[in-house]
This record gives structure tokens, C-alpha cells and sequence, in this order.
DNA sequence: ACGCTAATCTATAGCGCTGTAAATGTCAAT
DNA sequence: ATTGACATTTACAGCGCTATAGATTAGCGT
């Protein structure tokens, strides 16, 4: 009840002078080190108790050189993917007695450069780092000290560290589903207008083969183009296509968001999901599931991209210095009310 | 070219041995002091740059105390609401100077009661903490030592600052404004059997004001019950509801998930929306906006919620010492088509 | 020149912890 | 008893930075 406990200023020394031990036995103690007494132990743990000393991370950090946190940068937190992965790599990291320093870059080029040139250090052990607006060329320039792993498809250098899924594979996956569900004429929704992402680039890639392997002709008119990245865009751009006349009875988009849209421009057009036309959406968020009717979709493993980048991440901070591995994760296709 | 730099371990006291000067004045150049001459800034500064030397944050911290950190701690990053306070409170707080740690309890009473006790310190300057679990009792118990603020109306000691907003009277609201939409009989969905939280109390308390004020007595039976959190358990209960002969042209949902399960529920029997009845949601997560038909939800001002939160925390920070704050932010209407 | 204030710069003691090396204690086997 | 071989405990030097107090230099009026 006396315990005058001044706001937590209670020091290591604070407790061994109470206990009349060294310092050190505490530290042991506090640890858990097996080479201890247990009269010494229960001597200690009486006055750290009665003290309420908490240790003090920062102090420990200095001594040891380690901070125990991973700086997780991603574009905005709460778009689903990144919110998804976000938890992910947030529960894995705290399997692994990490905790997770959320940056968002806000798809600023400044802010992602900053990220990779780190101008201060002893912050995080390591960074997981999903670009979205810097590329190859000037990730690999801007080589940082600290362990780096990158997500996505964006971008890759040889030097780095990076998990993706293989893209091309599941956009050929998604549409030998389709194919052969009995679909003839398969749309891709949507690249942005004058804005090919790199991932966009490998997933078309990847419808194309799928066509050309199935003896199919392409067609550009099925490549649908948006004006931008929003709900709208997506159901402008599907609107657009069946008035000008083009006729599909499947669509791979590029990600779930675009599928709501593509099902929402059918619907506006009168056109039935599934039974007209399938929507095939990408990644798998919970809106998917959510949305009327659920979506389909191709869905990396999310778990497996946090659990593969923290595994990458620890043999770097472990001091492996090696050439960048480049680590495929599986995706599967989640079949619900659209297809 | 030829900068040896190993591995980032270079230290102030190399910078000021080369430069030929104090380590006092490099930390002075380094921060800008403005009592350094301009030949003594040159100089210094050739000298960091030339060693790419990068000041050490841990070891800056337990020399000043601060550590530019703060903590967030939701149950769930990839819940919609919570990843969009997550967004704000990040921009909100690097506009500040800080950084956010986000811990996630996973709605687990264990971790919420860590989250308050901080075994540790020295990790964040403050915490901004949304429980789930944990009672007002406990948190008060449990006083911690480090700065806190409450987000959410789950709990609210007097003795703790706590940022919300006005649940009963946004009930109300939205209630009303059903009602001046000529709708007669408005249900509530949903309160978990036999989990009835805080906050969907006080929804429940405006929902029931609101008819009561419209002299509107109330239905026991236009209170719908769900088993779960899940999507289907909203749809079950809606579903259950309408097979069980239960007259309603409107349903004011607990949050968005729900109004999406109201939604699809609806459909299922073959009620139009929101012809035959409406649909209002609560928290206008991105979902209401992009699900089909778009819903109509009550719109906690997140960013007020979030620089609110900021501001309280800081105070705290600085030394304020006085007893709870407790600071309602304004709520309004987002219609869209489910209204 | 001299004294005085203000501007600059330096030396060094911490911040609270851990790691290392060394000291001490213990116990079974000579 | 004496000796190893361990188990247990201690002393103290850092980790890299900031802050305080003091030393030095500069500027200026008389």
C-alpha cells in the first residue's frame, strides 16, 4: 500500500539495492536465466514486486542492439488487401516476439523513398516494404543498411529480398476456370488508362497465354481501360464497353474492387451474374465474401506471404548477407456466387 | 565513392573526430541549434555526409526519454472501421511528429488487460487504446502508467480521457429520419444473444427514444437478435424474422456488416430495397459505399475522432495530470441508396 | 586597452540496461 | 583435505546520444 511508486521510475539498481544484490542477478532474474537460486530469485522477485519495476525497453534496446520491431510500409492501411496483410504479418510478428510499426506511404514517391533510404537507424530490426510508385531501378540504388523484404509485383531487384505470388500462373489459372465453365468471350478489366502497374502487366500477360494456349484469337476490344482507380471507373468502363457493343460472357479484374464494379455495370446493363456473364474479382478481401452476390476470386495466400517475408526477413536480420531470394507463394481460386 | 561506411555503425564521436570539433556541435548541427556558425555548420556537415553518418533514435531516446512513439490497440486491423481509424490516426499523428505502433488483441481479453497494465516501458509515449472485452471496472483497475486515451463507448472511467461519439442521440437520428421518410415500422438489428455490448445499448437506448418521442410504442419483437458476429448470422436473423411473419419497412443496423446482411436478407425474400424497406448502416466504412445497392449509413467523423484522440493523448503527454476527458465528436448521415 | 555581455564551443556525466570477465561457492571424486 | 568442474553471483564497462555547466572567443561601449 506504501509503495511510493514515483511514475514508474524505478530502476534495475533501485531494485538490487532493495534486495541487496548486483544488479545483474536482477537482469537475471528478469530473464528468466536458469543459473539462478531460487532463494536468490524469490528474493529478488519479492522487491521487484514490491517496487513495481518495469524494465525499460528503450535502455534495453541500446544495450542489445535490437529493437524487436519490424516497420511494416504499405501504401494506406485501410484498403483491404494491405488491411488484411496488415494483420497477418501483424499476427505472425507476434509469434515471433516482434511488434509492428505501421508507415503508410500514401502512394507518395517521397514518402517511399524515404522508406528505403532510411535516414535514421535503430528504429525497427527490419522493414516489410509493399512499393507502389518507385521502381526496380531506384530500390536497388537506394540499397538501405537495414534488412529489407519486399511484397508485391512492382518491383524486384536481384539484390532484395521479395514474396510474391506468380501472376501470370493464377490469371491463366482464372481464366482456364472460366474456360472451362463453358465461357467463350472473356474480358479483362481494367488497366488505367496510360497507367500499367506492373502487376496489371503480368496478370494480363497471363490472360493472353491462357487465350493463345486454347487456341483463342485475342481480342483488344476485351481488354477494357479505365479512367482511374475507383468504383466508378470500373463501372464507367464496363458501361462503355456493352454500349459500344462489345460482347463478353466472362471478366477477369484485376482486383475485387473492379469485380464490384463489373457486377454492378452488368447489373445497370440488365445483364445477369453468373448466369449471363461470370466476374472473376482478385485477392480475395473480405468484400468478396461480403458482397452481393460473393464474388470469386483468385486468392494469394495471404498467410503464407506474412509467414514466408517474416522468415526472409529474420535470416537477414540474422546477418545472412546473400543475393535476394525470390520466394512464389501459392493462390488458389475461391469459387463463390459470380462465376 | 570510396565512403567505408560498415554497416551504419558510424557514430556521432566519429563525425566529431573527423570534423576535428566536439560530438556536442555535431548533435548540434544535426539539430538545427541555431547558435552554430555557419563555417562550423559546413564543415560538420561535410563531415556527416561524408561518413553517411545516421543518427541512432534508440539512443537518442533513452538520453531525452521520448520515443516519438504511439501505440494503437484494436482488436482487429482488417476490420473496416478499425483499419480506417487506423488510417486516420496514422495521418494524424505523423503530422504530429510520431510514429503508430499498432498492437492488435484479436478481441482477447488477455491482450486487452496487456495493453493496460504495459508490463513494459520506455516502448510508446502513449496509448490509444479501443477495448472490446475488458470492462470500465478494470481499465480503472488498472491504471497504467503511460499517457492513454479511450476510443469507443465500451468503457469510460472517469478517471481515463475518452473520445466517442453521441451513440444514443445518432440512434435517434437515424431513427428520425426514417420516420420523416414515412417509414412506420423501423427494427433494430442486431444484438448478439446473450452478448449485448455497450455501445449497441446505447444504439439500442436512441432507437428506442426516437419512437417513443414519435409516439410510436415499442415491439419487443422488432428487435432482432443475431447468433454471431458473422455476415449470415445478420442474414439468418433477418431471414428468421421475415418467416416468422414480423411486419418492418425499415431496419437500423448495429454497423455496416449487419445493413450488408440486412440487405442480402431482404433480397432473399424477395423484399425490394429500398422500395418496400430501408436499410440504414452504422460506422460508413468504405463497404457502405461500395456494396450494391450503396448504403445509407450513420458516419462517425473519423477524422475528428482520430485528431481528437491526438490531441488529448498529447496533453497527457506533456504532463497534464487532471481527470478524465471526455470529448463527444459529431456524427451525420451519409445517404446513399438504401434510403 | 578593459570590462562586460552574448555567442560559440567543449568536456563529461548520465539515460537504464546487458555482456563480459572475474570472483566466489558448491559438490563429488580423488 | 584437495582438486576440478560447474553453478552462482558480482563488478563495471560500454551501447550512442543529450544536457548541463563551464571554457573560450567575439563584439562593443567607454
Amino acid at each position: 500500500m506504501a509503495s511510493g511508486r514515483s511514475a514508474g521510475r524505478v530502476r534495475l539498481q533501485d531494485v538490487a539495492d532493495l534486495a541487496g544484490v548486483s544488479m545483474k542477478t536482477v537482469s537475471n532474474v528478469v530473464h528468466d536465466y536458469e543459473h539462478v537460486s531460487a532463494t536468490m530469485r524469490d528474493k529478488v522477485q519479492a522487491a521487484i514486486d514490491e517496487l513495481g519495476y518495469r524494465p525499460n525497453l528503450t535502455a534495453r534496446r541500446l544495450a542489445t542492439g535490437k529493437t524487436g520491431m519490424i516497420a511494416l510500409a504499405i501504401p494506406e492501411i485501410d484498403q483491404f488487401y494491405f488491411a488484411e496483410m496488415a494483420r497477418h504479418i501483424g499476427e505472425e510478428a507476434g509469434r515471433r516476439g516482434y511488434r509492428i510499426l505501421v508507415e503508410q506511404t500514401l502512394n507518395d514517391v517521397e514518402a517511399e523513398r524515404a522508406v528505403i533510404r532510411d535516414r535514421e537507424e535503430g528504429l525497427v530490426d527490419g522493414v516489410i516494404f509493399q512499393p507502389a510508385r518507385i521502381d526496380t531501378l531506384e530500390i536497388a540504388r537506394l540499397r538501405p543498411g537495414t534488412p529489407l523484404v519486399l511484397l508485391g509485383e512492382a518491383a524486384r531487384p536481384v539484390n532484395t529480398d521479395h514474396v510474391m505470388i506468380d501472376n501470370t500462373r493464377a490469371a491463366r489459372d482464372g481464366v482456364e476456370m472460366l474456360l472451362r465453365a463453358g465461357r467463350k468471350r472473356i474480358a479483362f478489366l481494367a488497366t488505367v488508362r496510360g497507367d500499367i502497374t506492373e502487376s496489371t502487366h503480368l496478370r494480363l500477360l497471363g490472360y493472353q497465354e491462357a487465350l493463345l494456349a486454347a487456341g483463342i484469337g485475342l481480342d483488344a476490344t476485351l481488354v477494357l481501360q479505365t479512367d482511374g482507380f475507383a468504383l466508378e471507373d470500373g463501372v464507367d468502363a464496363i458501361s462503355a464497353a456493352i454500349s459500344a457493343g462489345v460482347e463478353f460472357d466472362a471478366v477477369l479484374c484485376r482486383d475485387d474492387l473492379f469485380a464490384m464494379a463489373a457486377v454492378r455495370g452488368l447489373e445497370i446493363a440488365g445483364r445477369r451474374v453468373p448466369a449471363d456473364v461470370s466476374v472473376l474479382g482478385w485477392d480475395d478481401t473480405a468484400v468478396a465474401r461480403y458482397s452481393t452476390p460473393a464474388l470469386s476470386s483468385i486468392s494469394p495466400d495471404k498467410r503464407a506471404i506474412a509467414a514466408t517475408a517474416l522468415s526472409l526477413l529474420e535470416d537477414r536480420m540474422n546477418g545472412y548477407d546473400g543475393t535476394g531470394r525470390h520466394e512464389i507463394v501459392p493462390h488458389s481460386i475461391a469459387e463463390r456466387a459470380t462465376t
